[in-house]
RNA sequence: GGCCCUCUAGCUCAACUGGCAGAGCAGCGGACUUUUAAUCCGCGGGUUCAGGGUUCGAGCCCCUGGGGGGCCA
């Protein structure tokens, strides 16, 4: 509502356009939405006389065959999504929001003249249409309720896209609500999703996993190598962070006995988006105390296999453009060091010089800040270049360098690594697992070691947290941690870009 | 961050070398009682992303900015 104190009296509110300068088919709709409440009928009832859904009339009455008509009289209701009309008789189209479709005929005979005029005249593609009547098939075989009334549910004043061809890329994002109407593969995703948000939680049910939320809001966003978004609270009048993850707080909760936890939440990174990030993502994050990296990469492998069943019916994906793959059986295991040497044809240990890395960098023309790198971030760059990419079945690479992983403990056996995974599945990196590091005062040096490389600039360290650390203290017990990219694993399941997973992506404003 | 492609009617897209801005669907009017993106007749609909420049003339060429996509880093 515009108030009188915020706009001109006689001057129409900025934000609504005059009638006389929306585009044709807007007005036209606007002007039967008028007419109709001149005339008494209400555009948008406050319900209709619903009996069965368009899905119960479908399976009770899919069998008749053409030209067979029954007695059974229902109402149903849908968007119109296809309108015929051939003079005394006219078809429409009804569909709900799995798709599923429903024609009702409208006859002259039965509904009566007006009632048909009405019809033409008042309905467009893109309404909310009640149609009540008995259930048949027409002569053509099509199921049918054979209208003896109708009613609108609700006027659509914008028309529907065209539903033959797909939305442009640019619109299914900005106006997801029409991507859903329009496209079978976006009402698909949807359903995906959420299937596989079921499978998983679930799966850590029947593990006897408790299921926690950890802050959004936090006063240093740590748990993580990223940039954080910040923010201010009023009433504190501090600065406060949006969490970048929910490891740090997840493993309090296992300091205070909550010993197998899971999290499925949003985390906020404030950096580059592109077709496998996006600055809001859901993680999963799932800590079992007196497991290992190897404990919880079983317990990952089981996740995406059984969410795969559970949802695709089969762990085989056919991605796009055709390629499948497998997610099913016992998942290779590659390590860091041995597949990068492998790849180079050169022996890569955790001992090999700084020198000798940043000679392989330049060889493979990555640009490395060398006052804000160190070893371990080197190896990872290689490793990234010349072996990530490769990886299209999913893959564990395991044992990493020890600079780049500080809330992992080191290897029990080698020296110079930490007992970390990551899992690799069409070339991104799916999930993580590690090891826990428990011991508070190796905890502490290896954060000492992030403000070190912070203060030479980088600004995606990872920050101190000392309540973390004091909560460590009170003795952690040994265990193993995984993270998981939730619309990643939706990319991994379905072969789509991250904004196809996504319902609602950010999107800049087109001002 | 760099490079490339792209933005035209409600939607999806055309428009030659710079020369009257078009189609399909959708819309409006009319015909039609079994259609399946119905068919037939007729008619409307445009700030060609925004701003500037070159030119007799710009959707097209140049510059700046914005949105979307891709490749690289």
């Amino acid at each position: 509502m515009t108030s009188p104190q915020t706009a001109p009296a006689g001057a129409p509110p900025a934000d609504t356009p005059a009638v006389d300068d929306l585009p044709e088919q807007l007005r036209v709709r606007r002007e039967k939405r008028e007419r109709l409440l001149a005339s008494g009928v209400d555009p948008y009832p406050v319900g209709v006389p619903v009996t069965h859904s368009i899905a119960a009339v479908r399976s009770a009455y899919g069998h008749l065959e053409a030209g067979q008509e029954t007695d059974d009289v229902v109402g149903v209701a849908g968007r119109v999504v296809f309108l015929r009309n051939t003079g005394k008789l006219c078809f429409v189209t009804l569909q709900d929001g799995e798709g599923n479709r429903l024609q009702a005929m409208l006859s002259q005979k039965v509904v009566g003249e007006e009632s048909l005029a009405a019809f033409k005249t008042d309905v467009d593609l893109g309404d909310h249409l009640f149609a009540h009547g008995r259930v048949g098939a027409s002569r053509r075989g099509e199921l049918s309720i054979f209208a003896d009334s109708w009613q609108l549910a609700a006027k659509a004043l914008r028309p529907l896209p065209v539903l033959h061809k797909d939305l442009s890329e640019e619109a299914r994002v900005r106006q997801r609500y029409v991507d859903l109407i329009a496209r079978p593969a976006a009402r698909e995703m949807v359903r995906t999703r959420a299937g596989v948000m079921r499978s998983l939680r679930e799966n850590f049910h029947r593990r006897e996993f408790l299921e926690v939320e950890t802050p959004m809001l936090q006063t240093i966003a740590s748990g993580a190598a990223a940039r954080p978004f910040s923010t201010h609270m009023n009433a504190y009048d501090i600065e406060l962070f949006m969490r970048i993850a929910p490891e740090l707080f997840l493993k309090r909760a296992v300091v205070g006995g909550v010993e197998k936890v899971f999290e499925i939440n949003r985390n906020f990174r404030n950096e580059g988006a592109d077709s496998t990030h996006s600055p809001e993502f859901a993680m999963l994050e799932a800590y079992e105390a007196y497991g290992d990296y190897d404990t919880i990469g079983a317990l990952t492998q089981d996740l995406v296999q059984t969410a795969a069943r559970e949802v695709l019916g089969t762990t085989v994906v056919t991605l796009p453009d055709g390629e499948e793959y497998d997610l099913g059986g016992e998942w290779a295991q590659i390590t860091m060091y041995g597949s990068l040497s492998e790849a180079l044809g050169q022996e890569i240990t955790p001992a090999t010089p700084t020198a000798e890395l940043l000679a392989l960098a330049e060889k493979a023309e990555i640009s490395v800040d060398v006052a804000r790198t160190n070893r371990g971030k080197l190896v990872e760059e290689l490793w990234e270049h010349h072996v990530g990419d490769t990886l299209h079945a999913p893959t564990f690479v395991r044992d990493f360098p020890i600079e780049t992983s500080p809330l992992v403990r080191a290897h029990r056996d080698v020296e110079g690594v930490v007992e970390k995974w990551d899992l690799y599945v069409r070339g991104f990196e799916l999930a993580t697992g590690y090891s826990e590091l428990v011991d508070p005062v190796v905890q502490r040096e290896r954060f000492a070691e992030q403000a070190r490389l912070a203060a030479a600039g980088d600004d995606e360290a990872m920050r101190l947290d000392e309540d973390f650390l004091e909560a460590m203290e009170y003795a952690m017990p040994p265990m193993g941690g995984m993270g998981m990219g939730i619309d990643r694993l939706l990319m991994a399941l379905t072969g789509l870009g991250i904004r196809e997973t996504i319902l609602f992506p950010l999107v800049k404003p087109t001002t």
